[in-house]
DNA sequence: TTGATTTCCATGAATTCCCATGGCATCCCT
DNA sequence: AGGGATGCCATGGGAATTCATGGAAATCAA
């Protein structure tokens, strides 16, 4: 099985903008880092993108490595190239966990999200996100809803993964 | 014939939130985690959903992965891949079989579906589900009564394999 | 200097690990 | 066939660790 992260969490956050990352995610966060010195403390990078982003994205070092690899295998000076380059080198910050288990978020990222003395985190897959929970739950939450009520009464999302398997 | 998950258990649930797996499940789990430790202790995903789903349900590793795959596989930023990211990476939780071939339910996920000291399995093919004895028979067995009901007395459910074509 | 950041220690609660017991079912030996 | 003896299985209890979180001391930066 995959080192993928998995569960949603609540956490605080201290004055100072430290939120211990949940544990579940510090060892894929951990595995996900090559040159990991030993114990722990591994590097990983966030994104918070433009202003209309509302939760930061949290890539292991190797996710972002395969990212930055894709984009330079883009033409330079495409336009979309520089889009990339703008939200994935730009629009982004590298850091590490503590000794600790926690991350520290500048005040300057806080902001941008809102962010209040409560972190949600949710995995996404080869990445994390950190909301503010209110936001969460009334824009992915809402959006759940409006999206589910186009299909018919009972509907079951599994069926989504159909085009081979079970039944 | 395919390690698949057959049988219904009552199974005692303690302060602590330890299950004991039947030991029929913890075979086919065992079998479904590739890189299994040698002896015991398979890793698996429990998905437990929305706020809506009252159960939970248990894949095995290979089976978790199958569905990321498939997940992954879909269009990047699609609602229906999101959607999916949400309640597979975000509504589930990674964890493993112990030593003494039980599983740790978290207090978070026994409320969810408001287990108390009893949990019920039953398998449903390549998962299984635990449900809160009292919600399994509340919900799932009259819904299975109603719908036989709309077929004629005597009626035969192997008719429904008819002409499906499996893979 | 002064606010901000980084280290280092402290602690209660939750979680994991380790050992123990009683009930069944099976195997085996005579 | 009798009658243990063996071994797996479901459960319990307590000790040992890990976690999340808070606060103070030590460093920086400008």
């Amino acid at each position: 099985m995959a080192r993928r992260f998995r569960g949603e969490f609540h956490q605080k956050v201290d004055a100072k903008g430290r939120v211990s990352i949940p544990a579940q995610f510090r060892r894929v966060l951990i595995a996900g880092d090559p040159n990991c010195p030993e114990g722990d403390a591994p590097e990983f990078v966030i994104v918070y993108g433009d202003h209309r982003r509302k939760y930061l994205e949290c890539y292991t070092a190797e996710a972002i490595d395969e990212v930055d690899q894709q984009i330079s295998a883009m033409p330079r000076g495409a336009v979309e190239r520089r889009m990339l380059e703008r939200l994935f080198s730009g629009q982004s910050l590298s850091t590490n966990v503590d000794e600790t288990g926690r991350l520290v978020l500048p005040a300057k990222l806080r902001q941008k999200i809102g962010l209040g003395d409560e972190a949600f985190f949710t995995a996404t897959g080869d990445t994390f996100q950190i909301w503010k929970p209110e936001t969460y739950e009334a824009e992915e939450l809402t959006r759940t809803e409006t999206w589910l009520e186009t299909f018919p009464e009972g509907f079951d999302p599994l069926t989504l993964l159909d085009g081979r398997q079970k039944d």
